[in-house]
DNA sequence: CATGAATGAGTGTTCATTCAT
DNA sequence: TATGAATGAACACTCATTCAT
């Protein structure tokens, strides 16, 4: 991520318009919707459209590069969890969080379901680091007892990423959520 | 629907090319997503472009016509199973073709998306019709002691859209509709 | 012009439609330009877009039919002020309420010019009425001493539709008419 | 006109594009009429569409950029002239040659009735250009006496644009000038 | 390396014209 | 004969991508 395709390690003013674009790109798709045009992405970002394009080839490699870096900031905040005194607590608190998120990031619920996909594949990619580090959120609580042993971790990922889309669109994940948890805490 | 916006209903060939772009229209935008262009839709009906926007004077209005036709398909099955023996088996059968549905057919997912965001409103739009079908469904499988007492229409249309949309990305849905279902039935 | 293409006269029906259709393009011509669609046309005339190219097989052609009808109106004017008594105001009056029409009505503007070039290429056409009749006042105004005896026709009408032309943009007709006319009387 | 919209100064080769647009813009419309397509205007000028569409952003403001370019000709031609020995000399050759440029130009009259019409307006739009240096050519004709004094500049560009127009139609314009010229003169 | 001008395929939409009903 | 649905070429305009400066 901090190198070129040819391997070379970047200037630091490379390195810092890459940054640059990178954020324009998250905020601008994520008001606008991921139609938005890459030239609104290099104004936003202050530099030239070739700037854009030396660093992300395509539209679609600059749309990937937004999702990953989203996916591991959260898979980031899971980590920090790990070790947290109320396991059942970190498992929801994540969860409910991330769908907060989603409502009002629509890029957050595409880089979900890019994820269970990538998971799914096996392809080691980033994705995997976000499911991984909620497996491990998830097996603690379930040795705390506050989710159910038959839920494995792609199944989460599944519903996380249902929840939050459902939260970017009607509105109504609080309620939604509520019943949602149940299904994955233990029948009493 | 059978009639132009003019009022005066429309010739035998004129509807049966209506029907035939909307068709062709519904298997694009499964297909490519609903960016796909106007003309494939034209090419797949068999139809000049011309005859598409007579139809529908704009893009949207097409998709918008599709999204309200898989609706009211969707209504009128729910209605279908308004006196139905089991009551519970009705609700959930439902529910469950639905998601399979929409594993395939993007549109489906969206289409929900938009129903939940129209019956909100309180508009008297169609998306109201599935929320008011799948209403009844829900009382009575609460009423049989199916589904908990405190969960309202919205909230299952929100879930039904959440799943959706997960079953069309991640693919666990067999799974994670079992933990949602869980979620929905009374505490025991 | 009472006629179809065929020769045989028409139906009383058919000559009415083409009477309709006729009126509502000059109405519509008049306030969006010649640019209007046909469309429009059908509609403000009550008849099937079929109904209009039945009567005049293309665009140009109705529009040019419009024009035609425009200048015969003129011609009849013109020919009943014959022999009005005082030659000079029969013949200045006529020109301004020419120009005054030409104010609001884009297509006398247009009518005049192609009569004009009309009448120019000898071809016989219908704008040679209006400059036949013109012909007449012109003379009769010239023998009365009311205008100079160097002025031809062709010359008035080309006067008449660039007095027309200005009228309908720049709105200062009456002013700039004062100076035409005075060019138009014999030097004292 | 030699700077982007954003205000920096566009790069040479930007600039050499930008004009070469314009003058086949002037082409193409004056030939074809306004109703051409932006297309032609591209392959006359030897760039792809999308260039075209860089520099004036709409089919529209091209059409502007051509008007005004002819305007801004015609009104520094104009201030060449403002002290010429003859002033009547002056004004009505200037006059004279507008006209014979507008004979061929279709566009040159659209400009001249527009720019009456900007005048009038009253905005300090590129029409007032023309009509100021034409009034002072028409002040000095009239201190000269060979233009009568009860005209101002408002009708001169009246009668100017309405000439024009007559003179791309009808082509009696030498002679109809005469006439023109005679309303314009001190009478005797 | 950064820039932004140039490119041109592709999009939604219109409209004169044709022809089956 | 009248109708209006069907047609498709044409249009203005957009945008990801390339490349000369």
């Amino acid at each position: 991520m901090t190198s070129s395709a040819s391997g070379r390690p970047l200037r630091a003013d490379a390195l810092r318009n890459r940054a640059k674009v990178l954020a324009a790109a998250e905020e601008v798709f994520a008001v606008q919707g991921t139609s938005a045009s890459t030239e609104e992405v290099a104004r936003k970002a202050g530099v030239g459209i070739g700037t854009v394009f030396r660093h992300f080839p395509t539209k679609e490699s600059l749309l990937e590069a937004v999702l990953v870096a989203l996916l591991e900031r959260l898979a980031a905040e899971a980590e920090g969890l790990r070790s947290a005194d109320d396991a059942g607590e970190a498992f929801f608190g994540f969860f409910t969080r991330v769908v907060a998120q989603a409502a009002t990031k629509r890029a957050v619920t595409e880089a979900l379901a890019e994820a269970g996909v990538d998971a799914r594949a096996a392809t080691g990619r980033t994705g995997t680091g976000l499911q991984a580090a909620l497996g491990v959120l998830l097996e603690r609580a379930q040795e705390a007892g506050a989710v159910r042993a038959d839920v494995g971790p792609a199944e989460v990922m599944a519903l996380l990423a249902g929840m939050s889309y459902a939260a970017g669109r009607a509105g109504a994940h609080e309620d939604v959520l509520t019943f949602a948890f149940d299904g994955l805490r233990p029948r009493p």
